[in-house]
DNA sequence: GTATGTGGTAATCGACTGATTACTTGACGC
DNA sequence: GCGTCAAGTAATCAGTCGATTACCACATAC
């Protein structure tokens, strides 16, 4: 509750900037979110966000580039962390779900930047961020299987930016599905759905 | 290239404009597209767009519904058409992809209401027509099989959306990635993905 | 103390957009 | 001919948003 205008070193308020605009981005889409939402979001004044970022473009691009990081970051350490071959699918899988419950924003501000690439600014990075996923999963799996596995996790990003996972009560196949896709994960997942709510 | 004023009936004209509509919102998003540009789309003047279906809230949900259905159809056809139950997946996964490539902007719009699930009038929509589809698919697979359909079809809508198809000659993943996606339909989906350019 | 640089905001501007209003044009019944 | 209704548009309004400008507060150096 603290209202004094605390001043942080600009570096860190980007952080700051940047964690909440793949909150907000996430959640309302590139033209759907505001630079002003952003600020509030992050506790700051709306001018302030476009000064140290010098556009809503290049904002946007910057989350896109630290969350694709930021997947590959955890396959990596996925990865690293399975030494038998068999193992690392599961493993990488199971890094993906928590990283959709640790922070839904990230996978969500990748969605919509998936679904931009007609836009000139956009559309390269989101491509690009896509096909280095992509390209760090085939180290570990079979085309067909990186295939499947990244379909799966566009299903599960569809699922939880549709608000499919928070009615998971109504309907017999909304619950079988959502089983289905997060497999023994999805008790973990729906209790991470209703802490942040 | 008649640039008289045709008058058609009511009627008729939301069909034109619905057909326009699918493709403007499944390019741009709903909030990045403007009704101006649906109106341009379908050859009309703005006002009318909103006259004749009130609000663009209204029109995207119209939009949401119209294409939903035209997925259960196309699903429905495939499955009416294959009397062996060994064949129906292939035969449905032949209708998605087909559809996919006489109507791209059907399956982006359904993707962008997808990923808009925290709007109040959008949201319950596309969560609808979402498990419709899935309801459907359960008439003939199992959970595991209808699951991994419907996942490889959120991955086909986002490497359309993405644009990552008209990159397919762009590294060697990518062609991999597509071929392994659109299996034996990749070279129809590309060259109808040519046609329209 | 005063100059200077950094973190930050209030005020505002111009462009855009969804919606409204008032108007025009033409077909059809009588 | 004339009233009426449907199809359609030009003009415009009110709100929103990204960006700019001008300013403030406070530290630290000298």
């Amino acid at each position: 509750m603290e209202q004094k205008p605390d001043r942080i070193s600009a570096p860190a308020r980007r952080e700051q900037i940047l964690e909440a605009a793949a909150r907000v981005f996430g959640e309302l889409g590139y033209a759907g979110a505001t630079t002003d939402k952003v600020a509030r979001a992050a506790g700051i004044s709306q001018p302030y966000v476009v000064r140290l970022f010098g556009t809503k473009d290049q904002l946007f691009v910057e989350v896109l580039e630290r969350t694709g990081e930021r997947v590959l970051r955890a396959f990596d350490e996925a990865i690293e962390a399975s030494d038998d071959a068999a193992t690392v699918q599961a493993r990488v899988g199971a890094a993906y779900v928590e990283l959709v419950q640790t922070d839904r924003g990230v996978l969500l501000s990748l969605m919509q930047g998936f679904i931009l690439g007609h836009d000139p600014h956009i559309g390269p990075v989101a491509r690009r961020g896509f096909m280095r996923i992509y390209d760090r999963l085939r180290t570990v799996m079979e085309p067909e299987e990186a295939m499947r596995f990244i379909a799966q996790g566009m299903l599960i990003n569809t699922l939880i930016a549709s608000g499919l996972m928070a009615e998971f009560q109504q309907g017999q196949n909304v619950h079988e599905l959502l089983a289905c896709a997060f497999g023994d994960k999805l008790g973990l997942v729906l209790d991470g759905m209703a802490a942040d709510r």
